[in-house]
DNA sequence: TTGTTCTAATATTCTTTGAGCATG
DNA sequence: CCATGCTCTTTGAATATTAGAACA
């Protein structure tokens, strides 16, 4: 059972581990580009192969193809050398299996401090599969190759981890629901509760089984933590960037990965509970980092992005958080080969296998099932783009949000002429004048009435009536409607004061009140008022006559606020006065 | 087991033109 | 007497979302 509370500190939690992963590796990406740690790997390299290096270049080489084909070969040779000069690996977190890698924690002599405690490993020539990958990356800058710090952000997941939590929750029974608060924002079950429930945390335990290694397999170094599968997906690998090429290539220098094209190699299975693949960042020399998690899964739209914080819509702007982190960490400007990469991920994405699950198909950026549309929303044009357990599959891009034809007039638009309906929905009376028409209507026959609903192409922006010597034409209402500024009449002015209406009149010039908006209580709407239309002509009469005349009231305001607070000091002193009188006297 | 769908409960959205009274 | 401005109240059903159970 989850209550509202438990859900925003899950989403806070699964917040604030992601983006402390994320400070994390910018630190470390900072600390591996030390001069000294990267002229100790340096110096490790054989100078066959800096010779090979400095041969793929265009003068020695004309032939791209060919320079690329040598840079491939020369990054494999790099690899596999790096791959027997680092020969240990120890677990990066050293803990109890049972806990997922997110929770476990270095222990301190395992801590990285500063780049000398890099260049430790160096010189002992071992460390975790993640200071194995920063410091092959540090290798490669060192070498002049651009290189990326690559990481899969482990976090727990924000929605509730299903009968986790359910069996093991145990209400006080023994303890009578003190006072009820009116203002208790929890639901009835939970209402008068004065401290949560209790979570009794039961883990489940089983016997260590020692089994034997298997050869990918590496001990960790605690007898009863599992040992790590040096060939399952790292959460941090290299990114290197083929000038020759002008690409990114993928390299895990552990599994001695070298792969020049997006792939799958980095994704953990769909079962590994210890490494779930949701964010990839790619941090680059400069400290900026990219979001290059559409290059490793193939199904960041149906899966992947499920378990991201879902984007919220505040005051219909819509937001979404894990957009804002990568923006907040990305470089302003961006590349040529950033927009080559950005394009190279798109295509990616698109290519994206259709959800597997009806469920998967809901919210979709790319396919749409008729099922899930909305009240508002029609297909057009009606493409099919697939088939689904026998219904039809359309685009996203066609699913088009439409309105009745009161809505488009509150964003200042009208249906064009001729147009039809696309859709016809069951009209929603909520004001009681709308209810009565319904019930009217129902007892004449018809069922419930319907209301018609339009796309945006078939809507153009609304044109009022103009002014016509001075005249504002008014809606039969007697004001102007005004929700946005295109509704403004022709040849007419708004003057956005209230009061202003007041000072029009007694100029004796014709005006009428705008509508900006509504207001809504007790099945009523009402108009927000502000502000008066009058011809342009009168625009700054009116005005000036209005600024003057709000002089005059607030100078008035002081006049009389001044008057009783005299009249008032003048009453204090009197009873004071008599008070003393009166003690004198009696 | 595991992923998917169903269902009940909760949250959010949508609606679109008064009335009564005190004051000046 | 009238015009003006202030205050009153903040509905409720349809739709969307979610958790947790049932299901395959």
């Amino acid at each position: 059972i989850v209550t509202p509370r438990d859900r925003m500190v899950r989403l806070a939690t699964h917040k604030w581990t992601v983006l402390s992963l994320i400070a994390h590796t910018r630190a470390r990406n900072a600390m591996i580009n030390d001069e000294s740690l990267r002229d100790r790997l340096y110096g490790l390299v054989p100078n066959a192969y800096l010779e090979k290096l400095r041969m793929i270049h265009k003068k020695k080489i004309p032939l791209q193809t060919e320079r690329v084909r040598l840079f491939e070969i020369f990054l494999e040779d790099l690899t596999e050398w790096w791959r027997d000069l680092l020969k240990e690996i120890t677990l990066f977190g050293i803990g109890n299996s049972t806990k997922p890698t997110y929770m476990r924690l270095a222990d301190v002599q395992h801590r990285t401090r500063s780049s000398q405690d890099m260049l430790s490993y160096v010189e002992k020539m071992s460390g975790s599969r993640e200071d194995n990958a920063q410091l092959f990356a540090a290798l490669c800058r060192s070498l002049g190759i651009p290189a990326r710090l690559v990481i899969s952000i482990q976090c727990p997941g924000w929605t509730a981890s299903p009968s986790s939590t359910k069996s093991n929750a145990v209400a006080n029974s023994n303890e009578t629901p003190a006072k009820i608060d009116e203002n208790d924002y929890r639901g009835e079950k939970w209402r008068g509760l004065d401290k949560p429930l209790e979570v009794k945390y039961q883990p489940k335990l089983r016997a260590i089984k020692a089994k034997p290694l298997k050869p990918t397999e590496v001990a960790a170094e605690e007898a009863d933590a599992e040992p790590i599968d040096t060939q399952s997906p790292p959460t941090m690998w290299v990114e290197v960037f083929s000038k020759p090429w002008q690409k990114w290539i993928t390299v895990d220098p552990i599994r001695g990965i070298v792969t020049p094209t997006g792939n799958r190699r980095m994704e953990p299975s769909n079962s590994d509970k210890s490494n779930r693949l949701v964010y990839v960042l790619a941090f680059e020399e400069d400290g900026h980092a990219r979001d290059v998690t559409a290059r490793y899964t193939r199904t960041l739209y149906s899966r992947i992005s499920r378990m991201r914080p879902p984007s919220t819509k505040k005051g219909g702007e819509e937001t979404d958080w894990w957009s804002r982190v990568v923006a907040s960490v990305q470089r302003q400007e961006r590349f040529a080969r950033d927009f080559e990469e950005d394009e190279e991920m798109q295509t990616a994405a698109s290519r994206e296998p259709m959800p597997s699950s009806v469920a998967a198909f809901k919210d979709h950026p790319v396919y749409a099932l008729e099922k899930h549309l909305k009240r508002d929303e029609v297909i057009f044009p009606a493409k099919q783009a697939g088939t689904f357990q026998g219904t039809p599959v359309f685009l996203r891009a066609n699913v088009i949000a439409c309105r009745s034809s009161r809505q488009w007039y509150n964003e200042g638009r009208v249906i064009n002429e001729g147009e039809d309906a696309l859709k016809w929905v069951k009209s929603r009376g909520y004001t009681l004048a709308n209810k009565r028409a319904e019930e009217e209507a129902r007892q004449q026959g018809m069922d419930g009435l319907q209301e018609g609903l339009y796309a945006p192409f078939q809507t153009e922006v609304y044109t009022a009536p103009p002014v016509v010597d001075g005249k504002i034409p008014t809606n039969a209402f007697g004001n102007v409607d005004l929700f946005v500024d295109s509704m403004l009449p022709p040849g007419g002015v708004h003057i956005p004061y209230n009061g202003a209406g007041k000072v029009a009149k007694k100029l004796e010039i014709p005006y009428a009140e705008a509508v900006v908006g509504f207001e809504f209580r007790k099945h009523r709407g009402m108009p927000k008022i502000k502000g008066i239309v009058v011809a342009e002509e009168y625009g700054e009469t009116v005005t000036e006559a209005f600024l003057e005349y709000e002089e005059e009231a607030a100078a008035k305001d002081a006049k009389r606020k001044k008057e009783q607070a005299l009249k008032a000091k003048r009453k204090e002193i009197n009873a004071v006065k008599i008070k003393a009188r009166l003690q004198r006297d009696y």
